[in-house]
DNA sequence: CGCGACCTGCAT
DNA sequence: ATGCAGGTCGCG
């Protein structure tokens, strides 16, 4: 489930939930997230205010009233369950409960979500600028991708050098930028860095739409998770007809088109 | 760098 | 039964 849209739309519910709200009770469930959040570290929560949510990359940060920072990232099956869900699913992991009587569920079927409380705002997060932040420059794109000689598609996977790409939209924006996932990272010029850099936001701006729709229209999940390439081994490119190849590259299936990619 | 580990559900 | 999954860390 989740990738940069999807935990865009699950920090739009957080917000909703909990901005504002003082947390009267947290239920940690599984122990895989009793090991991010332990049982006195859940306990302090009670009664601390939420006073933001916001994205970083893929993770989403609970600015508290005390100072501190709740930490979630939901791996690769967390979700916030939409609100107004009365029959809690047995993959519920973690319930926060708030004085209006409202909470926030994490539903998380493989339970390897990460719910963590930090003492303040770490200055360093290991984290690189946000795939969507308009902050982020072609200079400071290339300046990431110069230190390393890793593939590309690779190098896009990397947290450190752009939060919020994950293995989805990665072989869709290279698509998009016509671009071979397995070319060196420091080999590529900067024009194409640039149809790169566009490329990215393109893809995950159109996913946030795409999205967006979905969750206001009646659209099926299989109309949203039409992609270009992601997916879809053998069948043909929307560019060209060739046949859409996978190749492994860190141990995460890459798709890509062998003929209009270079 | 590649690869297993972390977990569970689902398709083959 | 086996292998795979949209993420990340830590090991060798």
């Amino acid at each position: 489930m989740p990738e940069l849209p999807e935990v865009e739309h699950a920090t739009a519910i957080a917000r909703r939930i909990a901005v504002g709200r003082t947390i009267t009770s947290v239920r940690v469930l599984h122990p895989s997230q009793r090991r991010s959040l332990p049982a006195r570290a859940a306990k302090s929560l009670i009664g601390d205010r939420i006073l933001e949510v916001q994205r970083r990359g893929k993770s989403q940060r609970f600015r508290l009233a005390s100072g501190r920072e709740l930490h979630v990232h939901f791996r690769m099956t967390g979700d916030w369950l939409e609100p107004g869900t009365s029959e809690l699913p047995r993959t519920v992991r973690a319930v926060f409960g708030f004085d209006d009587g409202s909470r926030l569920v994490l539903d998380d079927p493989r339970a390897l979500s990460v719910v963590s409380l930090c003492a303040s705002p770490a200055a360093d997060d290991g984290l690189g600028p946000d795939a969507l932040d308009p902050g982020l420059t072609a200079t400071a794109f290339a300046a990431a991708l110069a230190t390393r000689r890793i593939p590309i598609k690779v190098a896009l996977l990397d947290q450190g050098v752009v939060a919020g790409i994950g293995n989805i939209y990665a072989s869709e924006a290279l698509w998009r930028a016509r671009l071979d996932p397995r070319t060196p990272s420091n080999r590529i010029d900067p024009s194409a860095l640039r149809t790169l850099l566009r490329a990215i936001r393109t893809t995950l701006t159109a996913a946030l739409k795409r999205q967006e729709r979905y969750y206001n229209s009646n659209a099926t999940a299989e109309e949203y998770s039409r992609f270009a390439v992601y997916d879809r081994e053998g069948e043909p490119c929307r560019r060209c007809r060739s046949r859409i190849k996978r190749i492994t590259q860190a141990a995460r299936s890459t798709y890509y088109c062998p003929k209009c990619q270079h």
